[in-house]
DNA sequence: ATGATGTCCTGGGCGC
DNA sequence: TGCGCCCAGGACATCA
């Protein structure tokens, strides 16, 4: 379940393979992923250079030298494959290749189609309708404690669902929001007018922190790159509640178990012991 | 305007 | 063994 950080480790693969390289092929296996790929999607890509690489939220952003952007989000299952060009043919989820120069393959894989592939130019990517709505990114100087009690202040809907409102703070899914609320021993059910100040200034580093700490955790995914299967972006990591269901909580002196509820239509787990 | 709910999609896990 | 059911989940669309 692609969040920040693993599209932040997904952009940190596939950086060194396309920035700077010349796409001379692209593959596109279906018209749509969730949304329709443009019909010229191909023919503004082949031929040009990829001069760089942006994550913004859970999107990536690929710069090429004509003006144009790539646009490409990971939905739920979308990963990149990367491998040498080779007689192996394309699996069943491989939706859409780039093939550089050097003859490396960069494969776009999403089982379930929730991802998104498509263009745009560069210089209308902010006004664009999939960032202009767009909250702070939560490891940006912008965002802090101030920022956050500003934006739930006076909303009526719970914690939890303005954490994964990207109008809130962007690159937040299911797992990071769990993660953060339990480590900041504040309850999910709670409404964003019923918390303080002080409990913004507590939550804003503890989602910095979980954040940094999954990406540096990918980082360390990525050095064995070379032995492994070339899937970017996933790797290990765990959780203290995401997952949990009956375990002791973690957090010190607790001895509560963690529960798991439904909020909206998705699980959360949390303490209902020290998460108040 | 705000918030709650429905929708898309497939593979995996489970119960019978 | 196989069938059907349910679940995972990001973000937009739609409804109240």
């Amino acid at each position: 379940m692609p969040e920040l950080p693993e599209v932040e480790t997904t952009k940190r693969g596939l950086s060194p393979v396309l920035e700077g390289k010349r796409i001379t092929k692209v593959h596109q296996r279906r018209d749509n992923i969730r949304i329709p790929i443009p019909a010229d999607f191909v023919k503004r890509i082949e031929g040009h250079v990829i001069k760089s690489i942006v994550r913004r939220a859970k999107y990536l952003q690929m710069f090429l030298n004509t003006g144009d952007a790539i646009i490409c989000h990971l939905g739920m299952s979308g990963k990149f494959v990367i491998r040498e060009k080779d007689d192996t043919p394309f699996a069943k989820h491989d939706h859409v290749i780039f093939e550089t120069e050097d003859g490396i393959l960069a494969i776009y894989n999403d089982p379930r189609r929730f991802g998104i592939m498509t263009i745009c130019y560069e210089n209308e990517l902010e006004s664009h309708k999939l960032f202009k709505d767009m909250a702070a990114e939560p490891l940006g100087n912008e965002f802090n404690g101030a920022y956050l009690f500003d934006k739930i202040k006076s909303s009526t809907s719970t914690i939890k669902a303005l954490l994964l409102n990207q109008k809130v703070v962007v690159g937040l899914g299911n797992i990071y929001v769990c993660e953060a609320l339990n480590m900041a021993k504040i309850s999910p059910l709670r409404k964003g007018k019923e918390l303080s100040e002080q409990d913004t200034e507590t939550l804003v580093p503890l989602i910095r922190d979980i954040l940094n700490r999954a990406i540096e955790a990918g980082g360390s995914s990525l050095k064995d790159f070379a032995g492994a299967d070339g899937d970017l972006g996933y790797f290990q990591h765990q959780f203290k509640a995401y997952g949990r269901e009956g375990e002791q909580c973690q957090n010190d002196g607790c001895e509560g178990n963690i529960d798991r509820i439904n909020q909206g239509g998705r699980s959360t787990f949390y303490c209902p012991t020290c998460q108040k």
